[in-house]
Order: C-alpha cells, then structure tokens, then sequence
DNA sequence: GGTTATCTACCTATCAAAAGGTAGGTGACT
DNA sequence: AGTCACCTACCTTTTGATAGGTAGATAACC
C-alpha cells in the first residue's frame, strides 16, 4: 500500500479513538518509519490531511451503502447497510465514528477539514433521505446511530449499537 | 460568581465547542483577567479539571431531572425533563453535550477525567432506566440525545433536537 | 547511447508557538 | 501567624511547519 493511502488509515483509527489532537504528523510518521517533514511531503497542511480522512472515509462508507433508489429493494434493505457498517465499527473496538470524534472538536478545525465534514455529513443525510423515502427522518436516524456508537465506545459494549440496528429496523 | 466556579463554566462552554483540546489553562485564565499559574491554584492538574467540569455538569443535570422514582409522575414527565435540557442545549447554540464532546477524545483524558465521564454516564444512564421503567432502553435513549445534540451542533439546526425529542417522547 | 533534466519520496535541521506544570514570592484579610 | 488568591518567572515537551538537501527512477534531447 502506498504510503500516503497508510498515513489516511492510520489517521482515520486515531481520529476515532481521540479525536484530531489524538494525531500527529510525528506520531503518524514513527508509525511508518518516516520522518515528520515526509508527511507534510504527502499532506501540505494538518488541516488538508484531516480532510483527506474524512473524504476517504466518505468514499468507502458511499461505496459499501450502494445506491439509494433501487427500486427492486426496500428501505429496510438499504438502511440496514448503513447499520450494518456501524455495528462493524462499534465491533472493531477502535472508537466512534470518525465524523462524530471530529465533529465534537469542531471549532479547532481548518477550513479544509470543516467543509470536508460538511460535506461528508451532507452527502450521508442525502444518502439516507432517498434510502427511507420518507419512512424515517434522516438526521434522526443518523443521529441515532451516532449516538449509540459513540456510547458503545464509552462503555465498551458492542450491545449498544447492535440495539440501535435492531431498534431503527424494527420501525421500518 | 467565585473565580472556581466562573473557571469550571468557562471550561464546560469551551469544551461543548471544541472538546477537551479546546480548553487551555492560558486561555482559561485570560478570560478571567488573571495568570495561568493561578488556574492550578484552583485545580492542580488539567485532568483534575477536566473531572470538575463533567461533575459539576452532572450534579447540574442530575438537579433538573429530579427524582426517577414520584410515583406521581409518568415515564414521559420524566423523559420529558432531559429532553427539554437537551433542546436547551441545542437551542443556545454552545455545541454538543460535554459528555460527549469528551468521550470523543476518549483516549487522551487522565484517569481523573476518565472516571468522571464513566460516573457521569452511569448516573445519567441509572436515573434513564429508573425514569423509563423498561418503556424504553436508556441507552439508546441517551445515544438518541447525544446523536441528535451532536447533528445539532454540526448543522447549525436547532430543529434536529427538537424532533429528536418530539420522537422519544411520541414512543412512550 | 550517453548526457541532462525533472520528478518522487524521502532526509536533516531547525523554528516559533503553545501547552501543562512548578517554585517561590506578595499583598490582603482573619 | 496563617491562610487565601493571586503573581512573576521559568521549564520541558509537543506541536505544525519550513528550508534546503539527496538518492534513485524516469523522461527528453542530441
């Protein structure tokens, strides 16, 4: 794997246990056997590398959801994709979800980072409000799972946020 | 207002906006007109801190809510009290809960501040499940809240709380 | 083919800023 | 005399970032 796509994973686990503080380009680079200064090779700025995470993220939770106007599947079949991949990070026992451990530190981000969760959110609750048709509302349901992961995290009981699929699925 | 007191707002505001980072003894102390050294005055470490901010918000909280257990009162009285704190919240525009602006930066808070969270949410969590009286399970109710608080905060829409609240509350 | 130029992915060395924390001092009030 | 609530003055560590250099691969040119 090339460096660059090791240092957006490497990221993406740390942001998830401890937010943006959580990482730094030192720390990153030590993990790799680099040098600090060969990050900034990869990533201008802290800001752009945050950003990075978060558009990676993006791309691979978009890709793992599918389309979300189907027409031979139902709701429940395209939400429980989506719950699904948070029971699978609620699972994996490496914390919340990157947009919500980023998001609680909101105001210590650049502008890059910012409008990459933004945008990152937005394209999620797009996702999600032609998934349900209706049927849920999109900001509930994703704030729910939000919720509930962040809890399993602090507790450390995947039970929470099976619960959350079990109970968003059973009202649909 | 004691400076004591005045440092510990001060700090639960910060730390709804931008987690435990954003809040720095520097900071803390030229908000009050006086020294960072002064700040360990009141409290020798920044975990030490960090574990009055979450404690003096719980026994705030804890004080709204009442008793879990009037006879008098049905479940939905009850939810109905933390949810209107947590539309409070959303509504004044200062961010997330602090609970979970924190458990996002989980892995960097001292032991203080780590057991603070912990007693914080298993109050919170012990009052919930006396309050609901199985209606519902308080820690997906609580993740609900937390979730919904936290899209509030990101989208800039009050409204997200509110129909976070209005759904709980439709459910019992 | 051999020279030259460019690009890639790192390196060393260093900087300035910000952080938490400590030691010891000072004036005021009891 | 002693305690309270602050101060000055420092220290160490960590951070993001920059400047400039280098070995190797690739491409361009004559």
């Amino acid at each position: 794997m090339a460096t660059k796509d090791q240092l957006v994973n490497l990221g993406e686990t740390l942001i998830r246990q401890g937010g943006a503080d959580a990482v730094s380009f030192r720390d990153l680079a030590a993990s790799l056997g680099i040098k600090s200064a060969s990050v900034h090779y990869h990533f201008p700025t802290k800001d752009a590398f945050l950003a990075s995470v978060v558009m990676s993220y993006l791309q691979r939770l978009l890709a793992a959801l599918g389309p979300a106007d189907d027409p031979t599947e139902t709701p429940r079949d395209r939400l429980s994709r989506l719950t699904d991949y948070f029971v699978a990070m609620g699972t994996d026992g490496q914390g919340a979800c990157p947009l919500a451990a980023l998001a609680a530190t909101r105001v210590r981000l650049g502008p890059l980072a910012t409008s990459a969760i933004d945008q990152a959110t937005g394209a999620l609750l797009d996702w999600l409000d032609q998934a349900l048709v209706g049927r849920l509302r999109a900001d509930l349901t994703l704030g729910s799972l939000q919720g509930a992961l962040l809890l399993t995290a602090l507790r450390d009981d995947p039970g929470i946020i099976e619960a959350a699929e079990a109970d968003l699925l059973s009202r649909l």
